[in-house]
DNA sequence: ATGATAATTTAAATCGATTTAAATATTAAT
DNA sequence: ATTAATATTTAAATCGATTTAAATTATCAT
């Protein structure tokens, strides 16, 4: 490995002014940077990214932590993500959780300054026990950004949400439009999705039974495996609602491989609007959750709080959500 | 932030032998050892990753540099990959490449010595011009895996592979036994897949057709727009063979919903058995790649190269592909 | 020429942890 | 009690780049 000194000594210059030279400092005579530079290229010198880190206290590299990196909707916030943050001139250490232990694994690795900031998108599991960690971190470590994560009231960590609740809410209620009154929900408890949904069967008066609640409902497998159920349950829903689209298309293969028509014989909603979800067969009806902008947003306000600029302002961004209506509901017959 | 200076002082022995006893080091006295320990936990110390890796050579990051991460096939792997990497202790730093050129950069970021070993899949793109560049990376910097990328024969990078050959191959081979005569491609030029369909329509006499042959089909829209396109020509192809799943899955909502059935008047079968496909409605029949299996082996060689065991050694594993038959192709009627 | 001023280069300190050789303390043996 | 052997601790060098204060060289005016 070819180090600043051998080009230095090359250069016939010390390792002071080849650094000033390389880094384009305004002290160093013009024709000397030319020469350093050229010697530089050709020894193909690379500074090295661990001694420069020590020495300026930056990585360059950003922490993102995610789960499931498998669905599409995370995914697709982890190009967009690494597209900005490369942009910028960083790079992204992928950092999936499955479990709250990983997500603390992930918290320690960044107190030992391995990255410069994190985005912490969602998370896992029900109550949000790292929370307080995250704070800490964030407070004394390096800036921190959430994507739809609940945080407490005014907290001093940037977030970038969506409307979560109204995204439940707006499919729910697109439901009972269509004339349903055996809408089934199929989900994570004590979330904002199940609290959209419950709200508006209240609002219409909807007395919704606890049969049609499905808790721990959150992947292809899970919604392939209560599709059969649902199958084979005699008093059926006519719509359900879904946690997101993966959900919703698990359930959708599995009732019409029952052979029950979708949206026929149950209407079927998912949310997030994943690429896949308008080539999907039928195409899915679902709600629009902005992800690719949310993360653009997201990243774009970590850097800003690297850079420090507006350090002391604290943002909380909310995207909107919208109904995308395709083919897997209809009005009930 | 607290440094190993702070808690030597605070245990009141030397930074030598705090470091010694935290890393359980068998020089320093137990009680000593202990002690450190616990000063170091009460006082939430955190070694500086930077400065560790300076003195240590070591960055405990893999690089893993792969196409699409939006692609299921690919985000399988990368799960995979961060799943055994972390129970080594390693973590990984996500290098999405859409270009030839981000690809260089990452080489760039290599040489820099911010990761211990990298993991190419894939490559983008048609001409592999950055082969010598990684080839030198391996040779001269760190150790280096290849997931289904073409090398000459030879080479010294370890490599892990699934026969794509032989996987276009079977399922051209299915196709003609289901009597298809008019069998068209949707992929990549120059390709090992391209190969093997045309390998295959040779061995059965099958006059292959140019028109029949479509390039550049490498994603959904891809796909759909071709759908399109076939769906208004006349003399339409009975089956399609797709270069991934996301491409049969982006024909298949285009010609259904052009009218056409599938797999009544159009087969198609994917290449890659990615989840989706078992959940896709009609089921796709598709060839499996095992993907995940793939990745664990490649970080398995790769840790391996890292903690220099057979550092000589080359290894070239080649994985076994398979026909999945599902629901989306049929006998010629 | 001479001193003042500006331009350029460099020595040396620094970042924070690790590691080796040397120093010191402890124990054992006679 | 003295020496030898062993156990434990530490000073100091090191990793490779950056940066600041000091040193050196060049330029200019008188």
């Amino acid at each position: 490995m070819i180090r600043l000194k051998d080009v230095a000594e090359k250069a016939n210059v010390s390792p002071a002014t080849a650094s000033l030279a390389l880094n384009d400092n305004e002290l160093v005579n013009d024709k000397t940077k030319e020469r350093v530079k050229q010697i530089a290229k050709e020894m193909n010198y690379i500074p090295d990214a661990r001694a420069k880190a020590l020495k300026t206290k930056e990585t360059k590299i950003i922490g993102l932590v995610i789960p499931e990196i498998d669905n599409p909707f995370f995914s697709e916030i982890a190009k967009e993500v690494k597209t900005v943050a490369k942009k910028n001139g960083y790079n992204i250490i992928y950092c999936g959780v499955e479990s709250k232990e990983d997500e603390l694994d992930y918290i320690t690795l960044f107190r030992g300054m391995q990255v410069d900031g994190a985005i912490f998108a969602s998370s896992v599991g029900d109550s949000d026990s790292n929370l307080d960690l995250i704070k800490e971190l964030a407070d004394n470590f390096i800036p921190v950004v959430f994507i739809d994560r609940l945080l407490d009231a005014g907290s001093k960590i940037d977030s970038v949400n969506s409307d979560l609740e109204k995204a439940a809410s707006i499919a729910a209620e697109h439901l009972v439009n269509l004339g349903h009154k055996k809408i089934a929900f199929a989900g994570k408890e004590k979330e904002f999705r199940m609290t959209g949904y419950i709200e508006v069967l209240k609002k219409y008066n909807i007395n919704y039974d606890n049969k049609y609640l499905f808790k721990n409902i959150l992947s292809f497998e899970d919604g392939y495996k209560l599709g059969k159920k649902i199958a084979s349950q005699k008093d059926r829903p006519t719509a359900i609602l879904s946690h997101n689209d993966e959900v919703a298309i698990g359930l959708i293969q599995s009732l019409v491989s029952s052979g029950i028509s979708v949206p026929g014989e149950l209407s079927i909603c998912g949310i997030d609007n994943i690429r896949l979800s308008h080539f999907y067969n039928p195409a899915l009806t679902t709600v629009d959750i902005p992800n690719i902008k949310m993360a653009r947003k997201a990243i774009q306000l970590l850097l800003k709080k690297i850079k420090n600029e507006n350090k002391s302002k604290t943002e909380h961004i909310q995207f909107d959500v919208s109904l995308i209506e395709r083919e897997t509901t209809q009005k009930l017959l």
